[in-house]
DNA sequence: CTATTTGATAACTCATAGTTATTAATAATT
DNA sequence: AATTATTAATAACTATGAGTTATCAAATAG
């Protein structure tokens, strides 16, 4: 009679996967390398796949075990998550929604959201995490994650994306920069500045917008320091370092001394969207959604 | 010590959860009613929270209990459709096969495939990608693609080469050019004109297979211009620019007014491969290996 | 006030996860 | 070519804990 696979099976199978070499994973589960052994063969038996090619000195991969990995990262953090929701159901709350957001959509949706859903649902708990966007769209694929807000134009299959909140896009320059509201006419007049973005790699639809503002008034900006949060980029801007693009909603919540100058004669819009994941069984979530 | 749950104790549970009878539950899984009770106990103890009431005589779901079967059910479907699907990826008629090729084998080879591996193998997922040949072999090496239609002579170690189509050489004149298929006899007659080739670099079988037509029938070609793309090349040819040696299958899928005569008394043939690596991995690979 | 149903407890046993010791095979080093 | 170092598999043993049988306690039904 064959035996039944168990989750004991699916721990020991990725911490092979993950490691590629079975003592350095039998170390890091505590037990011995011929049991960690044992069970993986045992495992391979009851599948009826084999899951690892032991060749020569190394360890790798099947495609068949390509997969089952990326499948049982899935499928260990929703056991997870329903055992921590079960214990909050339990304890009396409605469950938890576990948001990630860029550290620019906590100046306008995220605390509106808050404070409304706070209201509708007094029992929900929210964990919020400011992340970029492909870790948020990475961890939404691996079920940690039940909502994210990103500055994306398109998502991987099984991802959904809808616009939340659509923005102008403002030029921020030191204090006593010459330039104000009445004689800033065109982007075009501080072509010959320094500009500080945020990176690329950090949100590249951002930068591409950004570039292209400049580009379609006929200059390409010299860019002389990138970053990854707006406090740095105020800071540099304040300290006459350059001047910066950014969505106008951003100069709420700051105080440093840099002047807004929203950006006139340009089609750009900075476009927030929520991301989650289609099949998604958070019950939370759709209640969440439906705020928005 | 603490236990770990397992996939035991969900199974145990959803039998109880749906008799909502120990004793019967016990029954269904061929196991004794303590055993069952124990496991249940134990279930309650890892999560720490209490999922069925006992209470008087009968058993019942608190609401973390239901909404814990709920999500039970789905993980255990989940899981059992990952294991099929594992199984399905081993045996190769499921997943993913990445395939580049030249351009001058999406005339003949490419199509005739796509529509056979689509009729027997409906669930393998295509991935295509136009590239010359270095590229294709560079990317089989590392393991980016798994299958590559390339001209080439000989590959490196450990890359596997078949060929797969024969192909005679046509030339290739302006429409309106003396030249017909009566009074073409031999490659000779155009010796005087000038050559349009494909560059050396991007194949140079092909240019040197070219060159050596020429140079069987007595004269050394004037190579006016050389181009990586048919398409160039037939419009250079119409423009009336040269003449040009080609795969007599590149005629199709072309309405340049370009005339094609098929070069008599020659052994040179186009021959185009398919190549692997050696100890690729990919169960799909093999499948699709065979229809050719 | 019995008889019956049903889950929990207690004590036992046995299957198997995990152990230690060793081997086989390959790669790196001399 | 010989030696040493790595690394996973094999073999034989151990002990944990899942599952067993026997029994009890509580609750209802007749």
């Amino acid at each position: 009679m064959s035996y039944q696979i168990e989750l004991r099976h699916f721990t020991y199978f990725l911490a092979v996967a993950e490691e590629l070499h079975f003592r350095k994973a039998a170390d890091r589960l505590f037990i011995s390398q011929p049991g960690l052994s044992r069970q993986i063969k045992q495992m391979e038996e009851i599948i009826g796949v084999t899951l690892f090619i032991r060749n020569k000195r190394k360890v790798s991969l099947t495609v068949a075990g390509q997969y089952l990995k990326k499948e049982l990262d899935y499928i260990f953090n929703h056991i997870d998550f329903t055992m921590k929701q079960t214990r909050l159901i339990d304890k009396g709350s409605d469950g938890e929604i576990r948001i990630g957001f860029l550290g620019s959509a906590m100046q306008t949706v995220i605390p509106e959201l808050l404070i409304q859903a706070n209201a509708t649902y007094p029992d929900i708990q929210f964990s919020l995490e400011e992340m970029s966007n492909h870790l948020q769209v990475d961890a939404i694929e691996k079920d940690q994650l039940d909502l994210g807000f990103v500055r994306l134009a398109r998502v991987p299959k099984g991802i959904e994306m809808k616009t939340v909140h659509t923005d102008t896009f403002s030029l921020a320059l030191p204090i006593n920069h010459k330039l104000n509201e009445k004689t800033f006419t065109s982007i075009k007049q501080v072509s010959d500045e320094h500009f500080i973005l945020f990176s690329s790699d950090y949100s590249s639809l951002y930068y591409d917008k950004i570039m292209s503002i400049c580009e379609d008034k006929g200059f390409t900006p010299k860019v002389s320091h990138k970053s990854v949060h707006a406090q740095t980029i105020f800071k540099l801007v304040e300290s006459e370092l350059g001047v910066a693009i950014v969505p106008t909603s951003l100069q709420r919540g700051f105080n440093f001394k840099v002047k807004f100058l929203e950006i006139p004669k340009i089609s750009q819009r900075a476009e927030l969207s929520i991301v989650w994941k289609k099949d998604n069984r958070n019950p939370v979530l759709k209640r969440i959604k439906n705020l928005l």
